[in-house]
DNA sequence: CGTTATTCCTACTAAACAAGTAGGAATATA
DNA sequence: TATATTCCTACTTGTTTAGTAGGAATAACG
């Protein structure tokens, strides 16, 4: 199984819910987690990875919150996923080949190598911009959102 | 971490050594762990999704092995890869949408499909024969060979 | 027919990772 | 000083990974 773990889904959901907010002032992750009905105290141990990437700003104390680093549209979902999921390659030896004795002359390594770059380059082509952009033009939006 | 696993890569390179012996009778299992440095008490636990995705042929008793069930230009990595790391996509959502009721409107699962088409895309790209084809262009060949 | 070489099947294990829950400290506002 | 919030660390439970191990089934060969 080569799945994505709930940090970069979960993740991916925070961070369109912070779109959304974006120019209206710090956005508490207790709205965030009922919006997207997700636990307050799993989204946190989401917060650390995407400040050290500095895609996102926080505010403690009260009146606090979260608020995105950047404009929606200068984040990508590769930033995101690399924030919450590490290395986006399929095998460690491809960014440390050194890992590996093989990685000199390991062909299948080469396969691994191009296999990231597909992943990143689909990953980069979308923004938070343009998640925003669909969500808003989903038909189901209204109902969707009623809970 | 979105990685495949060992049975992904040694199986891969299980199957680029039959590749190489198409045509010249089965291929033992010991022989193909001595080249490629692997256990043969591992690879064995690859042999039955291998063939349960009719990519192997096994003969059993002395003087058995394991072909290649067909030619190697018309296996791709796609399908090595299929049978033995399971669903090539992201997010489990994606092949089975009833395991979450956000799948009827949810944008981000429309970014973990789409992800999953490029990562097939990219893996059927390649055959066995390309990857033999590379192996043995490979300059390194000789030497790594050598043990 | 018996020996040997091989695949095949099932079970076991140790370590790492995933997906959370929990307690409480630090900080800012009012 | 009370309250709301982020922040930090530890803990737990279940699943997955990466193997190892024992021995049964099967086929060839002398």
């Amino acid at each position: 199984m080569i799945r994505i773990s709930t940090k970069g889904k979960y993740g991916t959901r925070l961070m369109v819910q912070l779109a959304m907010n974006y120019g209206k002032g710090p956005m508490l992750l207790k709205d965030i987690a009922k919006k997207e009905n997700l636990s307050v105290r799993y989204l946190e141990h989401l917060i650390p990875p995407l400040k050290s990437a500095r895609l996102i700003h926080s505010l403690r104390g009260a009146h606090g919150g979260y608020t995105l680093a950047k404009a929606p549209a200068e984040i990508t979902l590769k930033d995101i996923i690399r924030a919450l999921e590490g290395p986006l390659s399929p095998s460690e030896c491809v960014e440390s080949p050194e890992v590996c004795d093989r990685s000199g002359f390991c062909i299948t390594r080469d396969i691994w190598a191009e296999l990231e770059k597909t992943i990143s380059a689909t990953l980069a082509m979308y923004t938070l911009a343009d998640l925003v952009q669909k969500y808003l033009s989903n038909t189901y939006h209204g109902e969707a959102r009623s809970q």
